[in-house]
DNA sequence: CAACAAAGTTGGCAACGCCTACATCCGGTA
DNA sequence: TACCGGATGTAGGCGTTGCCAACTTTGTTG
């Protein structure tokens, strides 16, 4: 392994998904092509078969990698220092932030999953979104929301952000005035939960 | 005009479209193909290039039609009768309802903003907003609302329906929680700005 | 009526996804 | 140690697509 020029790669797998992944960012994933991809690493156009039987495999693979990674991320902001709020808060930066700046993957997130693979790619999301929910969960058990649905709640948290990052991607609120709006949206929402009872 | 067989064909770019249509509808913006269209037409694979000078073209025009059919159907939505409440209940239910029945073009009409054609698009998109929009400025002069600016309300509301036709999209929220999800989700926004003052 | 522009046709090019047949390499086993 | 089979990469071909250029038909207009 690591033996460059020879015949088999080594690591292609890893090679393509990294190389996608950057022209996913780049380009988006219209711009994906597997001739490419394999004409960037070296490799002949037929290689990737070998790891991904066709290309909606690899954009599978990147959308499951894709979960993954936010996933991580709202666990970490789920996690913050400070009060019930101000982790929600945190979150709510995290998702936009990360939604923002990754926005080609975001598309790609929630554009693919209406087809057939419809079984990992699901629990991916669900898994994503889990720290959120438990974040909710606690703050019921904690006394700071009142009692009702989490998944509900969780889930009208998330359109919400998730909607706010999609008007930003389209352009049609203003970069500078995307904090704000985010403030504002958390504000409201916890002041509408919290005069339900 | 109307001639069948002959030579020109007429209409040549409403059938197009006509036919683009239902083809987004059915199966994603990824499976239109000029060629197809044209064939599907009877009409020869060059033909098409008279009226759309690319496939973005195309899909431009696309998603141009449905901002304004989004655009009318949100008016008609606020204008329904009852109370404030009432019409912004209306109007959350016949975005989603557009939303998901319509998930293809959704999807279309906030994936390609990104890129060149920006100012064409954008209009469009403000233009179907503004229905909405002026319900809240309408909502604040009547003091149903609590004074602030209505852009943003707007962008919030509309950014919650949004992401919950999205998830709904997705498979991350089965339909038939989707009726209560909305409702929540208007009452939850209501409560929060009006407790803001 | 002749000239011209609009609209449709034919053919070609390069790129792509996917398939099949073949080559090479590595690891387990006789 | 020799070998053999599976995994991995290669070479080539097929059908489709978007786009381009050259040509034809049609209808309008001076």
């Amino acid at each position: 392994m690591l033996t460059n020029r020879s015949y088999h790669h080594g690591d292609l797998r890893r090679a393509l998904l990294e190389r996608a992944g950057t022209v996913l960012q780049e380009s988006g994933a219209d711009a994906l092509s597997l001739r490419k991809l394999a004409r960037d690493i070296g490799v002949s156009h037929a290689a990737p078969a070998r790891h991904f039987p066709d290309r909606q495999a690899l954009l599978d693979a990147l959308a499951a990698d894709g979960f993954d990674r936010l996933r991580a991320r709202l666990e970490e902001a789920a996690a913050a220092p400070g009060q019930f709020d101000q982790q929600v808060r945190c979150v709510a930066g995290a998702y936009v932030d990360f939604a923002t700046t990754e926005a080609n993957l975001l598309e790609l997130l929630f554009a693919h999953n209406k087809g057939g693979s419809a079984g990992v790619l699901d629990q991916g999301a669900v898994d994503a979104f889990a720290p959120t929910l438990e974040i909710f969960r606690r703050g019921q058990t904690e006394g700071r929301l009142p009692a009702g649905d989490p998944v509900r709640l969780g889930l009208i948290f998330i359109a919400t952000l998730q909607g706010i990052a999609v008007l930003a991607n389209s352009g049609i609120t203003r970069s500078d005035q995307l904090r704000p709006l985010i403030d504002e949206a958390v504000t409201h929402f916890l002041r509408g939960v919290r005069s339900s009872a």
